[in-house]
DNA sequence: GTCTATAAAAGGATAGAC
DNA sequence: GTCTATCCTTTTATAGAC
């Protein structure tokens, strides 16, 4: 592994664990092993880590996000609901400290320069669009003229509404009872939309 | 006004403005025009202003959050979209960039002690009582076996994810597409309570 | 209770040798 | 590209006079 990329996997790791404040130089730098002439070398200001993070999840989410969730699954809603399981094992195997990383930084850096803005917009474009085509691909199951681009930033809004409970209380229930909430709206649209044939 | 009321008055702006780490006590004290020792008189630590601030918002859920919003509204499902209707014109004035403060500060403070912690969840659970009471005056207008605790917790959820995208996006047309989405969900299970009936 | 001055530590970043 | 040492600022918090 090159310098770059064991601070971007450690900050990639203490970013979601502590949060972007929280994680100083010194801390990437006991976690990688590395003097903080390599770390600078690299990356000229500690932004420059968080955007390379940034990029590190936009370049990954088939990989590291969409390919582990869907392996297994074909149906189109069902793939929308094991992306959020996916996020539900996250939470049950961290104590439901750990949440969704880009939503973290997103609520937590409140006045972040264009760039970094842009890439925490860009990672949750990236994540509405792959629900989207599930919503495409279920086609005639939800209602004609559905907004599947309303919808499947409604997802995201479950899935980080969710989340945020489940660690403000500590219990991954709220987390599941909102995703109970999502199933039972996408019953009923599939319902409609039977009706409606 | 007293200095801890000033104290709180301007850290809840300021908490709320710039997060709880971005804020220093030097702003809190040039935002006061108090001098450390009066601060540190009344609040031993800077988390005790924290606790300070939660208590307060806990405190005065009812005079800052549900009157104003409910002034004018009589229907209970409008309430919860009255209230809603409050936070988007916070997001709007702003320019997008305040949200809800509690749900930043529980995203922000990654192991917060016990008590700020609790505190958290309290104004949590408050909201959501304030809107299952809604729910239950709604009455037969919801399905026979509602489970008003998880669709309170769900109206929560929408609301939290769409100021999150909101905020990221600087764009209050996500909060919207989000309430958007809510409303179509409780319009599915107004009518299916009606087929039902 | 409030004032000023300052301690004590942490944090981001740089310099210059190798 | 990497090493060590260190600068400089910010930040929380305290001391002790008034």
């Amino acid at each position: 592994m090159t310098p770059r990329e064991k601070i971007i996997h450690a900050a990639m790791e203490l970013f979601w664990l502590k949060g972007y404040n929280s994680t100083s130089i010194a801390d990437l730098l006991s976690r990688t092993q590395l003097n903080s002439g390599s770390l600078y070398h690299v990356f000229p200001s500690k932004q420059d880590v968080l955007i390379g993070v940034l990029e590190a999840y936009r370049d990954g989410i088939e990989e590291m996000l969409l390919e582990p969730a869907w392996g297994q699954v074909d149906d189109p809603i069902e793939k929308i609901f094991a992306l959020l399981g996916g996020y539900r094992t996250m939470i049950a195997e961290s104590d439901c400290t750990y949440g969704c990383p880009i939503g973290s930084l997103a609520l937590e850096l409140h006045e972040p320069d264009p760039q970094v803005r842009d890439l925490l917009a860009v990672n949750f474009e990236n994540w509405v669009k792959a629900v989207q085509r599930c919503l495409e691909a279920a086609g005639p199951r939800l209602p004609k003229g559905t907004d599947t681009n309303a919808l499947s930033e409604f997802v995201l809004t479950a899935m980080e509404g969710g989340v945020m409970q489940a660690r403000t209380h500590r219990d991954v229930a709220y987390f599941d009872r909102a995703v109970e909430q999502l199933r039972a709206h996408f019953a009923l649209l599939e319902q409609a939309a039977k009706q409606a044939a």
